[in-house]
DNA sequence: CATGAATGAGGTTTCATTCAT
DNA sequence: GATGAATGAAACCTCATTCAT
């Protein structure tokens, strides 16, 4: 009788391996990025912290950049299912809330990291590489859900949407804010109200600033 | 012997020549930053860009920070000079207007460099020393006037404010927009629509989605 | 993020490859100050030397001052060994002779180097670092012997005979002096002098002109 | 009657200008030395404290260098005085306690300041330039005298009698010392004693380590 | 003469990336 | 594959010195 040949792929516990291994780096780069902001964000500190030699993060990352992508799409993803499930509610403004909900939970579990993140995210060499379509398609879909408002300008009001929520919570992380339900109202504040004083309408125009 | 590098003007200009230099400085800053964005953004590349040897940089801004503070400075001046303005109006919402009209004009006028002011100005290490007081300080004052809204918490409010104002802004900028009148309009409906709903009152929590 | 740049090792070389990268450094080191002095002593011209480059150096020196005092590190362990060495000697006089000896040797091996790293041991920010105890330790013991005779001031005794063989020694080196046997017989002339006439009683202080 | 012209020379006002010039130079460079040691000892900081423009500053010293041997010129000048009115004493013991005051003395006026350019004289660029021979002519003429032990080799005598002086003035001063006569009593000491032991003579030999 | 603005060579240090082991 | 030693371009900053005003 031969030896036993392992049943398993021989490729799954190097698989494995490796998927512990990029979920270090991910975590490590994560953590670096907290404890020492982006001027502190360097590979080498990452594989250290991750317990890798700085040879294998080039193995699984080619380069500083595709890291930093690779935790923005990491951070991302339990975002992204939540966001999506939000196009489950019912009516538009609902789903709104949810969403919200889940930016501002998003933003509060780790406040810095999500901020470094937002700003990364706005460099050009990055934008072009990251989905970020997850939030921004979910909202255009909302927008245009009968029992919200509708927008003059679609395309202007899901990008102004996601800059208010945007903003609102990186301040508030800056601030160490943790007061996730009154951060939710906030933030739903800033968003409906914007989205009942942007929609078009005659009478808008001489609204806006209204008496009460 | 500060090991904190300075960031105060190591010296005052006195001579025209030097007047000039530091004018050169600072304009070549604003054109380098625009033009390579903050990775790009050296003390080298601004001395040559502003014409001087990489020393008489040294010798007005006693580090790179310094420089960066000073360009915060002279971009904000002018805006700071509008924001002031804006207290002569009657009434709060008029203010407001007149405020957000003066943050557009100056996010407009040229993006990328007030994007990336923005963005720097959130860096632990720069939020200590830049005033920003000034649109804070106008935003609070504000904000107490009879016509508006009486808010819940009156800090949390001017912080909002300016987030709300910060991201829009921000994202128009990146995406290149130009048209004021619109961006201003847009600007207003999140913040007088934030304002409106996030006070305090008993109807406005039940509002908050408001009907059509 | 310690702004005192760290006098300790950034890391152990544990392969051999980078034993020989850290004693080719100290060994450029010592050759570079040797050949240019302190002011041609710039980290750029030891990393030259020592055929590696300037990054290899600050893997294991995290700064000048570092790799000045593992240079001083160095050049110490052989003499300190030779300084323990002497504490075997049965009588005080002879172990002295022995210390004298082996400071005497250290000296005439690399003269300008000793002399250099001499100068160097005085600057506040590494003096403190510097063991430097190893001899000074000896020499307390020893004066503490009793066919030594006792000193006022057990300390101070005790940092003058340092002084007094570093100043000659160092200032033989200066001159190019190569005989070891007369620099040997003069050290001991001016420590057991010291000694002799420094050391309290009575008559002490009217003897210190001796006759003749 | 022709414009009265000025009976002084008209170089003389200017002379006088020069003089006050160059000694608040001189004193800014000390104090310079004394409060931030070599590494702050540089031109612009000297001329500052000095009150004038860099630019006087190389009007009257071609160089740093220069400067730094004027700052030798002025420091060692008094102790020059007294040290060859140490030559009128008549025997000679008298008169190398009288050197040594004088040494001691000089020492403790500014001891930082009489350390560090004791360090710099031992530079090779220096050590041509500096007469130095004040204090070395004086001690080599007083060796000569018949009350103190004759030396088997003059010169190495006199250069250690000056290293001797120099280490112990030196670590007193970098030690804090402020006892000015329990340092000469202990200077003394190490000078009296290396001259009586190192004299040549047949029984010295057997002496070096004394009985007791 | 005095000034101080300007200069730039040169020094220290970091960090993304490669590659021999 | 994994490692970590090695690399060097590039960044920040200093300071002796010059020279136009």
């Amino acid at each position: 009788m031969p030896r036993t040949p392992s049943l398993t792929p021989r490729k799954a516990p190097r698989q494995a391996r490796s998927q512990r291994t990029v979920e270090a780096l991910l975590e490590a780069a994560a953590q670096v990025l907290e404890a020492r902001g982006m001027a502190g964000f360097n590979t080498n500190a990452v594989a250290e912290r991750a317990g890798v030699g700085i040879g294998s993060l080039y193995q699984y990352f080619p380069s500083k950049e595709a890291l930093t992508l690779g935790l923005m799409q990491r951070e991302g993803e339990r975002f992204h299912a939540e966001a999506h499930a939000a196009l489950q509610q019912a009516d538009g403004s609902a789903a709104l809330r949810v969403l919200i909900a889940a930016a501002v939970a998003q933003q509060l579990r780790r406040p810095e990291l999500a901020r470094l993140l937002d700003v990364e995210e706005s460099r050009p060499e990055l934008r072009a590489a990251v989905s970020k379509g997850a939030f921004r398609a979910v909202v255009s879909e909302l927008l245009g859900r009968a029992d919200l408002p509708r927008q003059r300008d679609h395309e202007l009001a899901v990008s102004d949407v996601g800059a208010i929520v945007r903003g609102i919570v990186d301040g508030a992380g800056e601030r160490g804010e943790t007061d996730e339900a009154g951060l939710r109202r906030r933030v739903e504040a800033a968003v409906f109200g914007y989205l009942r004083l942007a929609a078009d309408g005659p009478e808008s125009e001489s609204d806006i600033a209204g008496p009460r």
